[in-house]
DNA sequence: TATGCATGTAATCAAGATTAATACATCAAA
DNA sequence: TTTGATGTATTAATCTTGATTACATGCATA
């Protein structure tokens, strides 16, 4: 199994929000179009964007989404982690059953476990360096490209 | 998501193999027996860690398995990669239809691609330091320190 | 060589998770 | 008060996983 797809969607909402703001409606289904999903999944992921501070949502007529913190301060980790990307924050999926008779069943999940923590903890501060303030610079230079080649 | 738990469960049954040898038949019942799960889910596994040659494995009347290489030259990333813990290799589920008539829906993919690749790389990198002769090593430590304290 | 036992593998089924879609309540602004 | 957007529950469809059954295949031994 892979990590969920709500990870990369959320960074591709905010990535929207920063880049297109000013230029187009910035709500669920401006957004939803440029993603490629249902409006209600751009909902449910501004919800949990929301409830760790890194938006701020309005209701109502020309509502919409805006960016509650500076781009530079809101890392991969951090959008990670807002939108549950692994289920209980577990990268890992450990077999339930393991056969407590059995001494090695007995014992390798507490082999395993700081192992599998350490795996996990390299990934998430690699994930920890990199800001949406990169990708967005990124995103926008490969666009002036574009209208370059354009002519 | 999480990874799949056929990555524990591979490495159980290959601890299971190093430290029970001799002491009880090493077959898909048994192994099974320790893990906690289907003796098809334990051939499935002696299937794709055989196709890398991690094992080999006997079929027939007293057949069974045993272990192809040296723990310390088997290392979890091997073990990883030998039971497809994630689909087609990438820990990272994409969505699958940005729209391509956005400029940031038609470059999202491009900008992000790199950077999972790089964490992905890191956590790989991290795996690949830590071998089965480590696993074992500890496991058999906890056994010996539960012989001693049952006096 | 015949028999028994274990692997190899296909097929089926149930359970769980994901996503899409619908519907409607809630709220803000004009 | 009307309009338009979010908040959220619910249902259905799709997918993946894992358990289970069944049986063919192959090796060892009597």
């Amino acid at each position: 199994m892979q990590i969920s797809s709500r990870f990369t969607i959320a960074v591709h909402v905010l990535t929207c929000v920063a880049v297109l703001d000013g230029q187009m409606p910035l709500n669920s289904e401006t957004i939803a179009g440029s993603v490629g999903v249902n409006p209600v999944a751009v909902r449910n992921i501004f919800r949990q964007l929301k409830a760790v501070g890194l938006i701020t949502v309005q209701r109502g007529g020309n509502g919409g989404v805006a960016l509650a913190r500076k781009l530079s301060d809101i890392t991969l980790l951090d959008v990670y982690r807002a939108v549950d990307s692994v289920e209980s924050g577990q990268l890992f999926h450990f077999h339930e059953n393991p056969n407590a008779a059995c001494p090695v069943g007995r014992n390798i999940h507490h082999v395993m476990d700081g192992r599998l923590a350490e795996i996990q903890d390299e990934m998430e501060q690699k994930m920890a360096t990199m800001t949406l303030a990169d990708v967005v610079t990124d995103t926008e230079a490969l666009i002036a490209k574009e209208a370059q080649q354009a002519g």
